[in-house]
RNA sequence: UCGGGGUUCGUCUAAAGGCAGGACAUCAGUUUUUGGUACUGACUAUAGAGGUUCGAAUCCUCUACCCCGAACCA
């Protein structure tokens, strides 16, 4: 709890912050909850550092717990991948992880309860008609024929449900809750329904199932969840969250907060759309090295640390967001960076002939895995020997403006090992490059180059004789579009050269070194080898991310257009509701008195804007009329009113101390005390019944401006910040704002802040 | 009878009513036997309009735009 400097700070962190000091909580105890019908992905591993992490960092507990309430899309297979996917992301959930099937017989229990207490029915409705009684976003639904059956009924038939005696869709339990609500998630929800299923776990011991909104807050509850954390679209769903947490009866109340899920741009993140791309055999399954899955992102090389790097990086708020890509690359790239042993690999091979190196020799030369910045120990030995193969992309016949490689005529450095000019190139009939052929120069062993001769750069080789073949497989996005689900059709958008296959030349040390080692092959990017193809008869590589490249980067640049995100034609075709200031007009057509005020008020002075907030309802008018009534003149009281007023659902609330007061109180702010004062003691004397005059007298709130007194306190706000001062003489006048708030803070807000600012400005000009 | 959320650099994300900050990306430069790394610098933002205030990203009003909700899915 004490390292929270270095923690990622976030609005769900300062309400834990503040629901323990408050000590409304003494623990944490979160959840991820998935259901098991389908494989993880990037977004879930947000979900899971942030709930995983606020455990870590709170010392509490986060459970997994697999939310296994529809036994027609679940399987084990699911539960399988997904435990060793948060395993292998690094947390710790336990011996085992929960099953909300467990805990069927205490919801069952639950449900009985409510049925007693005359809060759940039996409903024989069929779905379309329970569609149909639920009404519509603008008007009410209507009570189904089966709301009032007896308790009795209601008890003998949900019984009945359970012992499996209905069919399919014959009956549900719903709640017994409003349907006239605005919020539809509250028109009489559906709590169980029957599904004669075999389930993964339970098997065929029940026939009716828990729907998710009765069955989430039960196994949070259950467990002691103190902070049920879940994405944006369930916002919906947390007032009824709240109504059967509270009529459950058990004695925790966990909550529910939203954040924003995570979308990453040139990939699509539903598990609806991953199935797709597997099933339909654009990707050779759910942990094809180019899926966003865990699965896939584990066997492309990326390490749960890289991952773990990037969700701390992103943060967590309530905005719709889309992360660049790039972001994810460079924690991948960062993390790589640090602990991948740098090796040497020729991806296009083209052979290179030392002219004047003896035919039958060969020298062993020794390399460093790491550079000297990275600063760890190891090293190999490399074979050199007359015949080399090196990078087809280092040499150029007729070489481009910036080119540091071979070329004709050219000197340059061979990684580790010697330089070598280029003398000629040896083509066949068709004029394709078959072989360069060069000198080398012995004595540039060691770091210098040829006696007078420029070397143009470093290039990576490998021995044509002892080196390895190897596939080498290089990956790119698997969209081209930067959002590919903005339309209809996100398949449309599939890269269809997203995998590039090639037999490379690697340096022998590769074919012992342990199948996880994550290499970068230098000047290439980071490699890892294939967990299922590759094997020691038949080296595979997967490319996990290319190296930062400034010089080849203009000719990689993906598809530009990026897709017009299209309006959805949900958001395009959906109606405005009523704004505020409708709403206040119409209430003032139903109301004459409101109407009368509004006239009435702008007679008076107001601006018709104010006239219309304070005309609007019932209880806006009676307390200007209030404030007018002990003294206040309509533009003060209005001011004040609008401003400062305490409200409760957009209407003010009611006056509990005295209107005389309250007058007393804009009087002091007059200039005994500061306006900022004043408006805190207003929302104060609205809330609680009190005294201006003591309230200003006990808290000190007693204005002072002269200079006498507050010169001390400007001198040593001055004389405490040095280098905002010299900040501030610089010309960074937005400082002023700065002492002005350091003044009026160890003053306690008593130090008239225009005094203030005006004895600074003196001082500071000095 | 519609309701619930949201809008700060290109992107993500910070700022008890008082310095618009950080990261990624981009562009320069330094170092470099990786066109890598590291380092330095530059760049660019409070959706719009009014109001309250000594002072507004933050409070009030209006407007615009985006997302979610009418599954016996979660």
């Amino acid at each position: 709890m004490s390292e929270s400097a270095s923690r990622p700070r976030d609005f769900i962190r300062d309400m834990i912050d503040a629901d323990l000091a408050s000590g409304k909580h003494t623990g944490v105890v979160t959840r991820f909850p998935p259901e098991p019908n389908g494989y993880l992905h990037i977004g879930h591993a947000k979900s899971i550092c942030l709930n995983f992490g606020l455990a870590e960092q709170y010392g509490g507990r986060c459970n997994l717990r697999f939310d296994d309430t529809n036994p027609a899309k679940e399987d084990q297979e699911y539960v399988d991948s997904i435990a060793a996917d948060v395993r292998w992301l690094g947390f710790d959930y336990g011996p085992e992880p929960l099953f909300a099937s467990d805990y069927f017989e205490e919801m069952y229990q639950i449900a009985i309860k409510l049925i007693r207490e005359g809060k759940a029915y039996v409903c024989d409705l069929n779905d379309e008609e329970i569609k149909e009684y639920r009404g519509s976003l603008k008007e009410a639904g209507k009570h189904s024929p089966y709301r009032d059956r007896s308790v009795e009924d209601n008890l003998d038939l949900f019984t009945r449900m359970r012992a499996g005696e209905f069919a399919n869709g014959a009956k549900v339990l719903r709640g017994k809750i409003d349907m006239s609500a605005s919020n539809m998630k509250m028109r009489d929800p559906l709590l169980y329904r029957i599904r004669h299923d075999e389930h993964h776990r339970t098997g065929d011991a029940w026939p009716i199932y828990p729907m998710y909104d009765y069955a989430h807050p039960l196994e949070d509850a259950i467990e002691g969840i103190t902070h049920s954390i879940c994405t944006l679209e369930f916002e919906n769903n947390r007032e009824l969250y709240d109504w059967v947490v509270d009529n459950a009866g058990l004695p925790c109340k966990p909550e529910q907060t939203e954040f924003a899920r995570l979308g990453l741009d040139y990939t699509v993140m539903s598990k609806r759309k991953l199935l797709q791309l597997v099933e339909q055999g654009h990707v050779s399954g759910w942990d094809d090295p180019r899926m966003p899955t865990i699965a896939g992102m584990r066997r492309r090389g990326y390490r749960p640390e890289a991952i773990r790097r990037f969700c701390d990086m992103i943060g967590v708020a309530k905005n719709n967001s889309v992360v660049d890509i790039g972001k994810l690359e460079f924690a991948v790239r960062d993390d790589l960076n640090q602990i991948a042993p740098r090796v040497m690999a020729v991806l296009r091979p083209i052979r290179l002939v030392m002219s004047n190196y003896p035919a039958g020799k060969s020298e062993q030369l020794v390399a460093p895995y790491f550079p000297a910045d990275i600063g760890k120990p190891g090293e190999r030995e490399l074979c050199f020997d007359r015949e080399l193969y090196i990078e087809a992309d280092d040499f150029a016949e007729e070489p481009e403006k910036g080119f540091r490689r071979l070329a004709p005529g050219r000197w340059i450095r061979l990684r580790y090992g010697y330089c070598v000019r280029c003398d000629e190139v040896i083509k066949d009939d068709a004029g394709k490059l078959q072989e360069i052929r060069c000198t080398y120069d012995p004595a540039t062993l060691a770091g210098e180059g040829p006696a007078g001769e420029k070397v143009w750069g470093v290039i990576h080789w490998v021995s044509a004789r002892h080196s390895l073949p190897a596939e080498v497989r290089i990956y790119d996005r698997l969209f081209k579009a930067e959002r590919p689900d903005a339309g209809d059709n996100f398949l449309q958008h599939i890269n269809e050269d997203s995998l590039h296959s090639r037999i490379a030349r690697v340096e022998p040390s590769l074919a012992s070194d342990s199948a996880d080692t994550h290499f970068q092959f230098e000047r290439q990017g980071y490699f890892v080898k294939d967990s299922v193809d590759s094997s020691s008869t038949g080296l595979v590589f997967n490319r996990v991310i290319g190296l930062r490249d400034s010089w080849n980067k203009q000719s990689t640049e993906s598809e530009a257009a990026t897709t017009p995100t299209a309006k959805s034609a949900r958001s395009a075709t959906r109606p405005k509701s009523r704004s505020k200031a409708e709403i206040r007009a119409g209430a003032r057509e139903r109301h004459p008195v409101l109407a009368e005020r509004f006239a009435r008020y702008q007679e008076q002075g107001l601006s018709e804007g104010d006239a219309d907030l304070l005309s609007g309802s019932p209880a806006w008018g009676e307390r200007l009329e209030t404030l007018l009534g002990a003294g206040l003149s309509i533009d003060v009281a209005a001011k004040w009113l609008i401003h400062e007023q305490p409200r409760e659902q957009d209407e003010p609330i009611v006056f509990a101390s005295e209107p005389a007061e309250f007058v007393a109180l804009v009087q002091a702010a007059e200039g005994r005390i500061s306006t900022a004062a004043a408006r805190k003691l207003w929302a104060q004397l609205a809330h609680e019944k009190g005294s201006a005059e003591s309230s200003i007298r006990d808290q000190g709130l007693e204005q002072r401006s002269d200079d006498a007194s507050i010169l001390p306190l400007v001198s040593a706000a001055i004389a405490a910040h040095p280098d905002k001062v010299a900040a501030y003489r610089g010309g960074k006048e937005a400082l002023l704002g700065f002492f002005v708030g350091q003044v009026v803070r160890e003053s306690k807000g008593a130090a008239n802040p225009e005094a203030v600012k005006a004895l600074l400005a003196a001082e500071l000009a000095k």
